[in-house]
DNA sequence: CGGGATCCGTAAAGATACTG
DNA sequence: CAGTATCTTTACGGATCCCG
């Protein structure tokens, strides 16, 4: 910290200087799984100071492992060059560590519905949903008021919408939980079966959308041995 | 800093806030090459504070990565359990990674011939050499006084030793260098032919000696696809 | 609203000295 | 040999503010 780096030229300990800063690794998850924009990663990384967020996305661009694209009109956009993407597995197999051997009652202590609902709608899988505007709402009625309440709105040509504050849509499905089930069934800890069977999950509204709802929903990337998004 | 982590569920952020603080990568390499003792841990990571050390010690073992064997008499021993094991490749990955995206100019900016020497030492492989003792005096003369001349004591049942004052053999081979040509031969950018052909490597002594330098030097772990040690 | 920059208090790391 | 103790320097967190 005081110093650049670690005075040794090991490519571990080069490489250790570009990538095993603080919040690095995030800013490099965020920026794999397909996230472009400053405020989009801000999304992704709450609790990361914007000012810490603009050094780290400079440094990295310094070190050749992303590239910023300023187009003249529109808004500057981050993306992972080849010396970027070829981290990607490397994240991989860090996160697959931490689901190997991190203890899930230490990282759900780590709850944020933001960020889950963050999370969740990025790799949620409209397929399995049916050929129209489909609207849930998720809430978590122990969290805070601004917290509580969540729709996702899933539109065939649109994608997938998240707000915090009701977009005034019919609601096909109501999904009620705490925040610790809900985080679990998205770590691949809980399933939406075994939580809907126990209470702790409560899901209201239309039978397809319920019956499949494991499916639409997917699971964290890091759940399971897959794939980042492209 | 402020606060203790991420507060993520993510599993990769769980995993960067146990290896991705910093040192850490660095500790871990040096007990996945073997090293056990405190001292010697020391010695890979010379910029490293030893109350960093320990601290960073503390904290790997009660995550479960390391585990500290005192012995009553004996002096205490760093050993990675199974988690720490599997986090081997991922180091590896981290070295290959930097291997093939730092640019060589810039780790041969960070010279340290005790660093280069200590690793030799760990690397070095008795086998293609004469089975008796052999001794072989370093020399960079452009360092300063302490750095300037170092021998390797090879012995057959003894194992390889490393001194930074002379030790009072005979010498069977004299190599003489500037650290960073010696630094490039060791991290595979360069080679002892090459390099002596240039005049930038200084070969005086036992001809079989000289004529198999690149066999029993080898190369650092990290310059090829290569299992770190046991 | 997207995309930052600035400022200040706190927490972590560096340097060095010292001890059982 | 295996660490602590102490003091200084640096980085980070959080809030606020700025600008197109």
């Amino acid at each position: 910290m005081a110093q650049a780096g670690y005075s040794q030229f090991c490519p571990v300990a080069m490489a250790a200087e570009i990538i095993c800063t603080r919040w690095t690794l995030l800013v490099l998850r965020e920026l794999g799984a397909g996230t472009t924009r400053f405020n989009d990663l801000r999304r992704g990384l709450p609790r990361m100071s914007p000012a810490l967020l603009s050094q780290r996305l400079k440094e990295l661009e310094g070190a050749g492992v992303i590239r910023r694209s300023m187009q003249v009109g529109g808004p500057g956009e981050y993306h992972l060059t080849d010396a970027g993407r070829d981290l990607i597995p490397i994240i991989e197999a860090v996160g697959a560590w931490g689901q190997r051997w991190v203890d899930p009652e230490v990282s759900l202590q780590k709850l944020d519905a933001q960020l889950l609902m963050w999370d969740m709608r990025r790799n949620l899988d409209p397929d399995p949903m049916p050929d129209r505007r489909c609207v849930i709402q998720f809430q978590y009625p122990e969290q805070p008021v601004g917290l509580r309440a969540w729709w996702i709105v899933v539109c065939p040509r649109d994608g997938v919408d998240l707000c915090s504050a009701d977009p005034g849509h019919d609601v096909d499905l109501y999904v009620s939980a705490d925040l610790r089930t809900m985080t679990a069934i998205w770590m691949g800890a809980d399933t939406v079966r075994r939580a809907q069977d126990a209470g702790r999950l409560r899901l209201v509204g239309e039978r397809g959308l319920i019956d499949d709802m494991q499916a639409w929903l997917g699971l964290s990337p890091f759940a399971r041995p897959q794939k980042l998004a492209s």
